[in-house]
DNA sequence: TTGTAGGCGTTATCAC
DNA sequence: GTGATAACGCCTACAA
């Protein structure tokens, strides 16, 4: 099973030159006449020649690879963000290993380990809904690996952070249905470890605040697993129907807590809105075809991506060490359909 | 922007032992007296010494790592296939690579030959629509890259291939509506290069046929890009719809096509199954929420990425050339919703 | 302008 | 039982 692709020393050994003679040659070093760089440049055009990257990774002690660390690819946001980070890697000919944490702290210790271990150039990541303690990044970090966080982030690590503006797209969305006139808005959300559950329930509860009302814990519901285990949002939205005064709207923090909640609601044969409206935070392309179509708070996440691997490039290729830091906040949109109109 | 993790070489230094004999004791070597082993991997243990994988991919010619080619991982098919992909790479210690084809013959390319110069041990691929020709792959394969093909695959190529029975998954539905009574049958699929497109064409066809019913070439459309391009699928809708003989059901081949024309019925408003039934090839998590929720042939994803990874482990620890393979078949579920019944 | 030598971290071979 | 040496493919002082 073994593959033999042509090396340097293959080149040398053929046009009777020294290995370092190709090797300065392939890139074009000026200390090399232009005829034995034509010679070498055409042999090793004509035999397909690609320098082993496992090879200069192991010299350079670079990879021109990139770790990916989210929670999940199977959610549109991600996966859009992904692609903003793909089109910027490919054209600065970086690779991405994209791996995924599940929500699992244990798994996002684990893949930031592996990804170091192979000696990625940087990580990107988005931390996982149980994560409380940011050591295994910090660590890496502190060595001298560049690390942009995007999402879900952390105050505790000094470096590039993109997110979206959280707070005022949820407040947006509260408003959103206060206007619509309705009153008892509660919220679904992740863990409160998260920079993005924080940011989203200020921008919920300063909107009620805004609007004359008190925000009520009661209406506040936390699902450490951000939806990903479906009963933990059952019961979530199971205690906010046994209220006294139940909601009349629900605002969801993120993807996969909305479309849970809908399709819960749904079995639960409890009309949206008609008895409960809708909105979520959410980036599916399906919002549309929702039953009802789902009202929104959209981020950029294509823009996002690239702005993440533009940030980080900047942090691996600068010649001196990086000081100053930026978080970049990119707007939402709220994307308004049936699920959040008053009947 | 160094890392310094221990190397063997450290450890032999503070040992004062030699690198080989280091490196036998860590990998618990008979030849090396239990003393030197303790103290050895006591030292490596404290010290928390990862081997590097970079220098054992460049020694050993082996990475540890396989890539993953899709089309697109914003895919709920695809995003599960690989998480059964990855779920068994994790118990074998091997990581994967995953990259998107979008559908591009080009990208295709280059991310074969990425992965490739990338020393992988193994490729899991699944074409993409515009491929026409399989060249880079077959090459690949003929210098011993050990590549597993899934659900679009190529005759091609003689190797371990995983899919689902597309034929019986597409007769299935097609059987459905004519069971629900509907009688004009569309066909809504990808490009005809791809073997899924094949396969579930026949399905179609062989329903319609068994019924009694002659297939028609105008009720079967072929988007090229599978549902990328939106436009595509409206002017194969449009087609439909001003045939003489309006269809009253459609079934589409794919998950990116049925959320699409979902979504231009609905903008067209056109009542679903009212006017038209439709049944999806989907593997979308969110089908049950969908308006009208959507009858769907529903792949073994998650196990097929399992089995796929296991065939490709077979492929490369397998000590002598492997000479036969096997094409598994995986059965389909289809999954009765609102969007099949007759009103 | 070209070549030699050494090293990146690991492992296999062979000698002690 | 242990160690020296060479090799994987590439790169880079430094020497010629």
């Amino acid at each position: 099973m073994n593959f033999h692709p042509i090396t340097i020393k293959d080149i040398a050994k053929a046009l009777g030159l020294s290995v370092s003679t190709v090797s300065k040659a392939l890139r074009g070093s000026h200390e090399i006449s232009q005829e034995t760089k034509n010679n070498v440049l055409a042999y090793a055009r004509e035999h397909n020649y690609k320098p082993n990257p496992i090879a200069q990774s192991l010299k350079r002690g670079r990879s021109k690879s990139i770790g990916v660390i989210v929670c999940n690819i199977d959610n549109n946001f991600f996966s859009q963000v992904i692609n903003g980070i793909e089109s910027v890697a490919r054209q600065k000919d970086y690779n991405i290993i994209i791996t995924q944490s599940r929500e699992s702290y244990e798994r996002e210790v684990t893949n930031s380990l592996h990804l170091s271990a192979r000696s990625v150039d940087g990580m990107i990541v988005s931390l996982s809904a149980e994560t409380r303690n940011v050591d295994h990044f910090a660590n890496l970090y502190k060595k001298g690996l560049p690390i942009v966080f995007f999402d879900r982030v952390t105050d505790e690590i000094d470096t590039h952070k993109v997110i979206a503006n959280n707070f005022k797209g949820a407040y947006e969305a509260t408003r959103h249905l206060l206007e619509q006139g309705f009153r008892r808005i509660a919220h679904i959300t992740s863990s409160l470890s998260l920079s993005i559950t924080l940011e989203r329930l200020q921008g919920y509860k300063q909107a009620l605040t805004d609007a004359g009302l008190e925000p009520d814990q009661h209406y506040i519901k936390l699902c450490q697993h951000g939806g990903m285990i479906q009963e933990e949002t059952r019961q979530a939205l199971t205690e906010l129907l046994q209220l006294e005064h139940r909601p009349d709207a629900i605002f969801t923090a993120s993807d996969r807590l909305s479309t849970t909640t809908l399709s819960l609601l749904r079995q639960m044969k409890i009309a949206v809105p008609g008895e409960i409206a809708l909105v979520g935070f959410t980036n599916s392309i399906s919002a549309d075809i929702f039953n009802p179509s789902l009202t929104a708070v959209v981020q950029p996440a294509l823009e996002m991506g690239q702005q993440i691997m533009d940030l980080l490039i900047q942090l691996i290729e600068s010649k001196r060490p990086v000081t100053s830091f930026e978080k970049r906040v990119l707007e939402t949109e709220l994307k308004i359909r049936d699920s959040s109109l008053h009947p």
